[in-house]
DNA sequence: TGGGCAAGGATCGTATGCAATCCAGTAGCT
DNA sequence: AGCTACTGGATTGCATACGATCCTTGCCCA
């Protein structure tokens, strides 16, 4: 991945923890762990190959970030987000995002823009591609998509801010999503990259939020969820 | 605390870890941890009468939001932002409070007017009083008035985003700040809280992008603090 | 006298053990 | 039959113990 080499991988202890999480997060982004799937201490542990307590730390900072819910003596559990909270995601993301295109905007230069089209060329390959398995990359990298803006802005705050909102929205996606992928986004992001290319601030913008638009229109958020996804997590 | 009523208090889970976490993030706010300020994980365990497991928990979530850094094998130590780090803190609220004060502009109501008022006449009572007490609490209550618009927009996402921005300027404003306190504050938070009355978005957004100039404009970001901060946590 | 090296102390990183809590299934009572 | 109380199992909450790492300090030698 020449995206995380971007990352500033800033945070040196609990190294293992972090993997962990890294790989859990990205788990839950490609959505082979659905919302409402049990995270058990010891499941995870043994499963990485440590004790619960380093289980417990990942589990904790992936709460933090709102993609897992713990309940008191009861466990962690991926996070099932309420329609509200699927709107405040996006509303976050509308506000956020023109801010980073338009710094990005700002401080693009050609070797970015290389960036942008590998990142594109890799959306591509997957789309074309058949499988579950393009299906999971292929939603990795649309969100990647928006983490490149971010790491292109070059404010590592908000680019936590939109690592985590990036996240949710992929759960959220697979929570209420008409559509199965998020297939619809691809061409978009090409316009984008064109206009950020282009310098136009205005047009970037304008096609971002068009494009956080078309991500939340392919949303069902009027019905509630069955709240009885227990028997999600049989899988365990 | 009025205002603490009003925070979501959603998780149960680590209650213990968390309440030290407030206490200690106060702590940080109110500037009685200055930056480079050690804070090890026997301490703060024996300060607050637990085991270090919970103490060391309660500093994870601190260097989560950027207000711990810590370092390997060798402890947690109280943030000590770069310039740039600064300059990102303040490019990230110039970004996210607009977007807030528009939403606040769009749901206020007069009970939460009042409430506005009431935090105003908090604000001023500190800064009437003497003593390096009411100093704190006037930081602190300078912050829960950005916080007080992040609660009343009503998004929880952006609302902890804020949490973060403010509690880092904090400390942004401890290593950097010219004037003493942020006092400097006061009369603009009383001008928008009269635009937010009067519902006039415009006026209202205009007005929190000049404060938020004005505290920055505050700063000395170009000179580095010394770097020899060792000499600061010989208070433990 | 100055630099390298080794011993010591302090702190963190991690694993594990025990108690507390919750849930499920079952037995007993009405 | 339906409802309540109880018990067993599983899981988390928390504390503690041990090993690893780093910094400091003092010693030795050039």
């Amino acid at each position: 991945m020449t995206l995380a080499a971007e990352f500033p991988a800033d945070r040196l202890p609990d190294d293992r923890a972090q993997a962990i999480r890294d790989r859990l997060r990205d788990a839950i982004i490609e959505r082979r762990l659905t919302p409402g799937a049990k995270l058990s201490e010891a499941e995870v542990g043994t499963l990485f190959d440590v004790s619960r307590t380093i289980a417990r730390s990942a589990l904790q900072m992936l709460t933090f970030e709102g993609l897992v819910r713990t309940e008191r003596n009861r466990g962690a559990f991926v996070a099932n987000p309420s329609p509200e909270e699927a709107r405040q995601v996006f509303a976050s993301r509308r506000l956020i995002e023109p801010g980073i295109a338009t710094t990005a905007c700002e401080t693009i230069d050609a070797f970015r823009i290389d960036e942008f089209r590998a990142q594109l060329d890799r959306e591509a390959l997957h789309i074309a591609a058949r499988g579950p398995d393009a299906r999971r990359a292929e939603i990795k990298a649309s969100g990647d998509f928006h983490l490149l803006l971010a790491i292109v802005a070059g404010n590592q705050i908000l680019l936590r801010f939109m690592e985590e909102l990036v996240a949710r929205s992929s759960l959220v996606i697979a929570l209420y999503g008409r559509s199965g992928a998020s297939a619809c986004g691809h061409s978009e992001h090409r316009e984008i990259v064109d206009a950020l290319e282009a310098r136009d601030v205005t047009k970037t913008t304008v096609l971002i939020v068009k494009h956080i638009d078309h991500i939340e229109e392919d949303l069902e958020l009027e019905a509630r969820p069955t709240q009885t996804l227990r028997e999600i997590f049989s899988n365990s």
